[in-house]
Parts: structure tokens; sequence; C-alpha cells
DNA sequence: ATATTTATTGACCAATTCGGTCAAAAGTGA
DNA sequence: TCACTTTTGACCGAATTGGTCAATAAATAT
């Protein structure tokens, strides 16, 4: 919440992500009550004097990690880029503002590459300790606006009778499912890690679908 | 894997369903080792003495379900109906026998609701009591023919360039993203049980999105 | 009705794990 | 050298772990 973490933001950047990404990753498979800090702190390469040190509680660290998510996610399409305008505005074309997304979410996947399965389900915790918590944070974040990725969209360009937003949802569930195949098939394969995932060919499998979709529900004129 | 567990096996067939629910759900969210017995009798209403009557160890208990569960999945789609015929063969249209592959999985997910989140969790467990059982099983398993949905059937119906096989894909992603929405959608609604999906709600999201892939992707001639 | 078998329970067990503490060690900059 | 910050892991009491078992209840057989 307020961030007097300084302890822990004074660490540089390397070894703060590092630890961040262990809490997704840990708190992220197991929940909140199930995941141990000696799960963590073994993620994370870290004794567990230091976490405390850091956090001061589990809670804590938790809370600071949801908190932190939920700033990214809900800022993730309509932020400034690196020039200072929101590009999300620039593009009209559906596709293109597709791929503007689809540049973030990448940059987003390579720098916290569990923060997926956190955020998919700390919203939901069920534990005593932090469910009050997550309602107030969840709460103050509602009120902000947020980005509508419809917004000045050429919707015409879509054949007559597609339902644009069907059409994003149907990608939105392809970038996943993209994502679960590959970690799928790298999983029975023993001999690679699977710490890390092959981003190249999630996208370039993604991309495939994109293309599919696109080709059959725009207008011929369009492609 | 041979099932001596008779006292289990005797149990009315209610009854029998409630306790392989319960590790469905708490083995499919937490996994193998972070499931305690304490919460799976709680979920299936016994006492703990009896969960160790019927299958001795939390080790049988898991394999027993993983065996179940491996059976039925690898022959979802090619087991004979109740007339005795495998219907899959019967439908040569794509989207036909699409329909009877959902119905089967229907049927499934009512009576076993949380089995999905056990079976694409269960093969990857990497805790050590169980790893090598499992392997051993998928091994067997792997052995066995498994029916192939392509197998005569009308691909000529698809628009040319069309890849059937990403079509099948697109289509599974549907299915699993229309159940998460739903899910999630009733998670948020504090007023509604979460134990039990609106199964019509979800069967009719999916079938939309189902009808707009076929239009799309279908040659006029055979919508 | 009675005897015998089967099914069910939860208090209890030793072992482990839990979140958290803290004194000591290591690192840092002057 | 000194003062200060960072890092560590042994240690704490409390809670939880998978598993046992003597007792009880229910069902079945005689």
């Amino acid at each position: 919440m307020i961030d007097i973490y300084e302890s822990f933001e004074n660490l540089d950047e390397a070894k703060k992500q590092t630890i961040l990404n262990a809490g997704f990753r840990i708190f992220g498979e197991y929940g909140y009550s199930k995941a141990s800090i000696k799960d963590i702190i073994k993620e994370a390469g870290i004794s567990k004097g230091s976490l405390f040190y850091y956090f001061e509680s589990k809670k804590n660290y938790f809370l600071y990690l949801y908190e932190y998510t939920s700033n990214i996610m809900k800022h993730l399409v309509d932020d400034p880029g690196e020039d200072g305008l929101p590009k999300y505005l620039e593009k009209t074309d559906f596709f293109e503002r597709l791929d503007d997304v689809k540049e973030r979410k990448m940059k987003l996947a390579f720098l916290h590459p569990y923060m997926g399965g956190f955020i998919k389900k700390a919203p939901f915790e069920r534990s005593q300790d932090v469910y009050k918590e997550i309602q107030l944070i969840n709460q103050r974040l509602a009120g902000e606006r947020i980005a509508d990725f419809f917004d000045k969209l050429d919707i015409y360009k879509f054949k007559d009778g597609v339902d644009p937003k069907m059409v994003l949802q149907l990608i939105s569930w392809c970038s996943e499912g993209a994502v679960s195949l590959i970690q799928t098939k790298n999983l029975i394969n023993p001999q690679i890690k699977h710490d890390e995932l092959d981003y190249k060919e999630v996208i370039q499998l993604y991309d495939r679908y994109v293309a599919m979709i696109k080709k059959h529900f725009y207008k011929e004129e369009y492609l």
C-alpha cells in the first residue's frame, strides 16, 4: 500500500525483480495459504531473514505483490509509451492496436514471467489474512478510469455481422492457449529448462492464429 | 492400478463420486504435496479414518484418481455410446462430430466438475512420492491406440487454405475460455454458490463462438 | 434376537513444517 | 578503525502433517 519498504526498494533492480518473480510464481501456483516462506526464499535465492527484513511479514509481502501487479495491469493498455504519448489511440485499426498491446504484454511477460498466474488467482484469494486488504485495493483501483480498447476503432473493417468484442475475446483465448500449449510441450520434453518459456515460439504460434482470424473476419479490402 | 480397493468400490455410487470429486478439486487446486488430507475429507464430508480405510494412504488415493481420469480421458472420444457403437465415425461433418464430443464432455463435466483441473495439473506432478508411478501409468496408456478426430472427416467443407486442426484448437480454447469466463463472473458475484458451475451459461457462450467460427471458416454451401 | 462382520469415526501420535525472531556475521563507506 | 546497513540461518512455540487404532455404529448372517 503505502510504500515504506525502503530496504527492499533500495535493492538493485535485478534482485528486486527476482524477489518479485519468486512471489508471483509461488503464490500464483499455490495460493496465499499454501505458499510457504520456504518455497519463496528457495525460489528467490535469499535467506528467510532477508525476506522478513524487507517486508516484515508474509502478509505484507503478498499485498505488496498484489498492489504492484494491480497497478501494472490497470495501466497496461493506456499508459504512455517511451515517447510520452498514450499510444493506443494513434492506431485506429483493430489489429494494429492489438499489436501494440501485444508488444506491451511481451515486455511485461519477459520481465515478470509468472505475473500472469498470480494476477489470475490473487483477486479471488479467500484467505482471511488478506481478503479484506485485497478488497480495499480492488475498490480503490475500480474508481480509476480504464482505457477502452474499442475507443475510436475502425470496427467497420470487420465483415458484416461480426462482433468485434467476440473477436477480441477469441484472440485473448488464443494468447493464453498458445502459452499453455508451448508450456505443456516443453514440460513433456525433459531436457528443456522448464523455468523459462520460449516466447518466440509462443508468439509465432499466436501470430498464426491471429492471421487466420484476421483473414476470415476482416473485409477483404482491408487485408 | 489393480483395483483392489474393494471397500471403496462397494460404496454406493453417489458417495464414491463425492469422494472422487473432492480429490479432483483439492489435488487439482493445490497439487499433490500441498493438498492435505484434512482439506480433502472436509470437501468429501467423510472422516479421516474412512479415507485411509478405503485407500490406505494419500499416495494410493492420488494414484487411484490419476488412473481413473487417465482411463476416462483416453477413451472420451472413441468409446462406444449407449447403443454399443463407436459414434464418432458415424458423423463425417466436422461440427456434427464436434457436437458429439461436446455432449460427452458435458456429461463428464456434470459428473466430475473438477476433473478438468486435476487432469491438467496431475501429469506434471513433480512430487517424489508419486512421480514414478505417474510415469508408469502414462507409459502404459501411451501404448493404447487413440481415436483420431480427423479420421474420415469432410475436411473439404472448410474454405480453401483453412487448417482444420487450427480450427479445432481454436474451438478447444473457446471451451476452456468459456468455462473460466463464467467461473470468474460467478466468483465476483458473492451471492452465487461458487461450487457449481452454470453449464447452460457456459454452453450458450461456447455455442456462440462455435457458430461464429463455423460461419466464417466453412464454405457457404455447407452452412 | 444374537452373533459376526463390515464401515465409520475422531482422539491421538511422532514428525515435520509453519511464520516469525534475533544475535551474530558479513558487507559498506569514511 | 568505527559506525551503520544488510544478510544469514539456527532457533522458537505453535500449528499441521500423514497415518494409526481402539471404540462405536451399522449392516449382515445365523
